[in-house]
DNA sequence: GTACGATAGTCAACGTGGTTGACGAAATAG
DNA sequence: CTATTTCGTCAACCACGTTGACTATCGTAC
């Protein structure tokens, strides 16, 4: 049972948590726009990184990030679409359509982990590196489980 | 610019981010719902408490969340729907709908917060209270912006 | 007292992201 | 050669968000 007023109330952990997530993934993409891909939006990102340089299926996508083939799919439709995925037949198997990354595509993933690593740099230097290690040392310590798992507006909403 | 191969990759961070919230939110509904509130969503806790005890109306809501009133209006329904809140009229204004929080939305809300307070303890028991107390202070700093806007699904879809 | 602008709520249409169920085409196992 | 599995897609649906248009009401200015 909870105290009656506890001095750090436990809620805002989860807020701030978040509010964290959101002030990277918004200056990510702020910058991202500027230097050419403004179409990019937050899941996009994870989904090129969830396809990889070899290439996959939307069945097996759909494995990687926890959604269903057809999100999947879905998914990859709208990413064929702003250019940065492209789908092309299997020779070794017709059922198969490869999903594999465009020359756009790979811009837009080298940008981001180009911009997460200044963004992690920039708050190395107002928090001190330690507490940015710290930080993140704790999260995998608490959070080591649902690691790769993007299926975020499903999830949080219904 | 990044160095070729940091030690510490600037993408873990948000990741991490991400899995912390999602973590504390899962544990939280996973004992709201042995606790008889399965039926709520993540969104629902924190419109829930956007609505306050006073009640409100959906446009000021929609306002407190950072989403259009039709938005609001619907995510209200919903919440009807399932019981958390109910509509009355405005005596003094018959264009207002006022919404305000049920006993069983009441019941959820205060559940909730001795789950998050209970969920702090235990990343103190696990990560030492400093820890969890500078990894607070240190979000605060960086996210003090966009602080209470809970347009995530659309925010991050798209 | 009436006319008018601002405000509250709703309806409709649409986009994105998710789900399940059904189905054809192709690979594989027997 | 047939039976089963697997891949991709289609269709229908739900949650959540958007913008635009519309009605009803309030408040004010004349």
């Amino acid at each position: 049972m909870a105290t009656a007023e506890p001095a750090r109330p436990g809620f805002a952990l989860p807020l701030l948590l978040l509010a964290g997530f959101r002030t990277l993934i918004d200056d990510l993409h702020a910058e991202l726009a500027q230097e050419g891909h403004p179409e990019l939006r937050p899941l996009h990102g994870f989904v090129l990184q969830a396809v990889g340089a070899d290439g996959t299926t939307a069945t097996e996508l759909g494995q990687r990030l926890g959604i269903s083939k057809q999100a999947a799919g879905k998914t990859v439709d709208r990413l064929v679409a702003v250019g940065y995925l492209e789908r092309a037949d299997d020779p070794s198997d017709a059922r198969r359509r490869l999903v594999r990354v465009t020359p756009r595509g790979a811009d837009g993933l080298r940008r981001s982990a180009e911009i997460f690593d200044r963004l992690r740099e920039r708050w190395a230097d107002t928090l001190g590196p330690d507490r940015v290690d710290a930080m993140e040392d704790d999260l995998r310590t608490m959070a080591s489980a649902n690691w790769f798992r993007l299926d975020v507006p499903g999830w949080f909403g219904g």
